[in-house]
DNA sequence: GCAAATAGCACTGTTTCAGTGCTATATTGA
DNA sequence: TCAATATAGCACTGAAACAGTGCTATTTGC
């Protein structure tokens, strides 16, 4: 289905849960204290983000996890790379699935290209939302979503 | 994983070459005679769609289906729709999840509201992309995508 | 009547996903 | 030093969604 899992919003939680709180470190109790979240699984999450390097990991007594960027340079891309891996909306195009011996339609399929346009769209969408574009924030970052997508459809058009 | 299902894929196959063909029906057989694709799947498949009113299906010998409008009246949002059911990105506004009791994080959850505008964006793309222009096709059609979304964000931008 | 097509319904095997069990390691503070 | 509180890592289980199939009935054209 085309949906997020539960581990992207999980780690969408976390993360917005993170922004502005850079100086102290968030741990994984913390967040379920404050959200109904299933513990076990938001650690391992929050494991994967500090592999990606997208949050630091503090270990020990008072630890916890904080971002390792500033939330503009955060993408909602990156971080569903991070959880979902492959950047693939169909079939066609999953790398996974072109290892092993890839599609049987590829040769003769008529969709490719113009799926591909979409697929591209679309990601282009999440790459230009930044993390602090997702928090329900005050300021004229509302509007930061369709201005970086105008822009980037500007660029598209040219080409 | 946020990826089109086979389902929506063979669908899209299957629209992709009605079009232009809508004076004589297409069948299952012809289908999968052109593409490799599982038979009794595809049937399946174009049962729903006939279910929906984007094919009309023609029973009997020589029958097969045919699209039932336009191509530039039938988008892929209402494919997707058809197929896959109900438009969600994140379990959050699945209307089937929310049927059966709902998300536990909802009433915390920092990240409904802005997660809600990237699924209206998405959406938004879905809507604005025809079956017509899906098609490899050689006109100026290649820039449909690109200009109805433009209209839609000139759109969003003013609500 | 026969052949070719859709209609409908239920079923199976596979894969993906959500969530958990268990153990090791690091850090803080008394 | 020891205990408490964190993360690190790895493997496993149960459930749900999905891809694909079996079978039978019905319709239509020749």
């Amino acid at each position: 289905m085309l949906q997020l899992t539960k581990r992207t919003e999980y780690a969408l939680i976390a993360l917005v849960h993170m922004v502005d709180r850079q100086d102290q470190a968030t741990s994984v109790r913390e967040l379920c204290e404050r959200y109904p979240l299933p513990r076990r699984l938001v650690a391992e999450i929050l494991k994967d983000l500090a592999h990606e390097g997208l949050v630091l990991s503090h270990r020990g007594s008072q630890g916890g996890y904080s971002l390792a960027l500033p939330p503009e340079r955060i993408t909602l891309g990156r971080i569903i790379a991070t959880i979902e891996g492959v950047p693939a909306i169909t079939n066609c195009d999953s790398i996974a699935h072109a290892k092993d011996g890839g599609c049987e339609v590829h040769p003769v399929c008529p969709i490719r290209s113009p799926i591909e346009r979409v697929r591209e769209h679309i990601w282009r969408l999440f790459e230009a939302t930044s993390l602090r574009s997702l928090v329900p924030a005050p300021h004229a970052a509302r509007s930061e979503v369709i201005q970086r997508l105008r822009e980037s459809l500007a660029a598209s058009a040219t080409t």
